[in-house]
DNA sequence: CAGGGTATTGGGAGCGCTCCCAAAGAGGGT
DNA sequence: ACCCTCTTTGGGAGCGCTCCCAATACCCTG
């Protein structure tokens, strides 16, 4: 039985813990792993070495040896502020905390902001730094997802890209929430129900955009396009949308945003106009943010389970890295909204 | 000299290029590392083959062989809703990711839920998990901070625990935030200024009514203790110690609340009790946050430089991991915060 | 021209773990 | 009792890197 080198200070090895338990390294390991392939006594023995030793795996040696990490990244481009504001980013980060927690996964978070960080981040991932990854906010025309696939890298976006996503994601059914917050507008009384729309190149925000239209012909109302303003997912962008729908339609009496930061835009040039909310044009934004508690009066808005989303995602991934895919078709997941309704409509 | 193993697949190794480079694999890993001793022409060559073979280190061969991680950790107490609210917690992940950003350092993101999670978290940083800690919104009584010190691991804080902070620390202005918030209103010939605390175990939040304490008497106005009302940095909080505020001194004429969310749990209690803002009471909150933007009317709030802070502590971290502390006193830095005066004062 | 630096360099010895092969032990059937 | 199979076990061989020592090359000095 080879004896262990004694080491006065530092975290006890796997070494020791064998030569404390009686037993060869490479049980020791097993029983670690949770192998079944050990006899129940010496899984005993085992783990009362790593309480008495409080042993710790060592994770470099571990993914030195294993060829692997134990470690996810999300990665978020940082520009996208419509990702990074509130309550997207802490909400998904407390999601995929929520899911690792009881895993050994470790979480990285990586900005991407410039060209430069991007090609590091390629490279990053090339040289195979961690198991999977997660990727909010991606666009259509990001050349990363390729990249993954290429690498063979497990990954996990949030948000189609287009209908015919290929990757593993997880969304919000935007379709239905837009549809649900038109119907109520429609319920309401209102006629002439206008949307201002997120970036098109968004699939999100073409399918609230379809959701819209699909309420607007189910309630047998007359679609209009002049009722339609592309904006951008900013305050900025909300208020100018709402300045050109009262120029070209100024008999709206209802407005769908697409998000609630628009809104809060939108509610300004409303206001600005002396229109009364809800009683002269309702209001509905779409994402619950704090703002919609906030706003004067307060937005009705269409929640989307977004920590929920950020759980799911992880799972996904995790599912993906252990290979235990179901079947062929990638596993794609839709989360029901809510439809939070305030003092706007 | 040793040819390296031919590998048809896989990413290059050090061996590799410094077989390409005609070099030994010592002198590879000097080049790798900027050691400055080797000669140009090495270098050079070196590189070359680096480039070629688009040679990314090994990160967990390091770790293991180096003793290090290459990793930080942002630790974050979950339940601390405080600091998981917009804006704080992507403010300062994108300040601590800037800083980080042209470092080879990760960053590790852990939430601390539970007493189970914490449990593992003390595990993994006895375990040598990541060279350093930045921990945010540590409470007075909490152990991990002696633990990190016991472990002589590197750490850094936000928001000094109390006056004697001997843990390297980044705070903003809270003392001199709050007084000029108060200063403010009492220029606008406000005379009943009231305030509306956090929780005063947070030591921050005893420097906001040390601050407020100072102006008040600065302005040879009457202290009154009845004019200060505790709460626990919730919206509800906010609404019930301005309840308080109102049936103790129905005179008042401002208030300073200690953060915009209490702030709109405030202004709903006295829009109830029909005083207007700002002609019959003045308010301002701390935080500048989305919230006071789209509070109605807006928010006059003090605004501390989040994602700066995010950045020091960043830099003071590696600083610390790198040993370079230039004196023996613990680094502790503290950024000014800005007024922004809105429509509520 | 010898002697004693100094600047470079190569490569051995691990770091702590996983993988895997071969050996030893435990039954079971005939 | 013997052979064969299945289970359990030990430990060698790396994973790719850093650290460091010894070797070599080069350069002054007297």
């Amino acid at each position: 039985m080879a004896a262990a080198r004694v080491r006065s200070g530092g975290r006890p090895t796997l070494e020791e813990v064998a030569a404390r338990a009686g037993v060869g390294r490479g049980t020791a390991s097993r029983v670690i792993n949770g192998s079944p392939r050990v006899s129940d006594a010496t899984r005993e023995a085992v783990e009362a070495a790593v309480a008495e030793l409080g042993y710790v795996p060592n994770r470099a040696a571990r993914a030195l040896a294993g060829n692997r990490t134990d470690a996810i990244a999300l990665v978020v481009p940082e520009p996208e502020t419509r990702f990074f504001a509130e309550p997207y980013f802490s909400a998904i980060v407390r999601g995929v905390g929520a899911a690792l927690a009881d895993t050994e996964m470790q979480l990285l978070l990586t900005l991407v902001g410039n060209d430069r960080e991007r090609r590091r981040l390629a490279q990053y991932l090339t040289a195979h730094r961690v198991d999977g990854v997660l990727l909010v906010a991606v666009h259509a025309d990001d050349p990363l997802p390729e990249l993954l696939e290429q690498l063979g890298m497990p990954c996990v976006i949030s948000g189609a890209r287009h209908a015919a996503e290929t990757l593993p994601s997880v969304d919000s059914d935007n379709f239905e929430g837009a549809r649900a917050a038109v119907e109520h507008l429609v319920s309401r009384g209102r006629r002439q129900v206008a949307t201002i729309t997120g970036r098109l190149e968004v699939y999100g925000a073409q399918r609230r955009l379809d959701g819209y239209r699909a309420a607007v012909s189910a309630a047998g109302l007359a679609p209009d396009e002049r009722l339609i303003a592309p904006a951008d997912f900013t305050e900025e962008g909300g208020a100018a949308a709402m300045r050109d729908l009262l120029a070209r339609r100024p008999d709206l009496d209802a407005v769908f945003v697409a998000s609630d930061v628009m809104a809060a835009g939108a509610r300004q040039v409303l206001r600005e106009a002396e229109r009364r909310i809800p009683e002269d044009v309702a209001l509905v934004g779409f994402d619950d943010s704090v703002v919609a508690r906030h706003m004067h009066p307060a937005l009705t808005s269409v929640r989307q389970p977004i920590e929920e989303m950020g759980r799911r995602m992880a799972q996904l991934l995790l599912d993906e890295i252990a290979g235990r895919t179901p079947g062929d078709e990638r596993p794609s997941v839709v989360l029901p909204t809510e439809l939070v309704v305030r003092d706007s409509s």
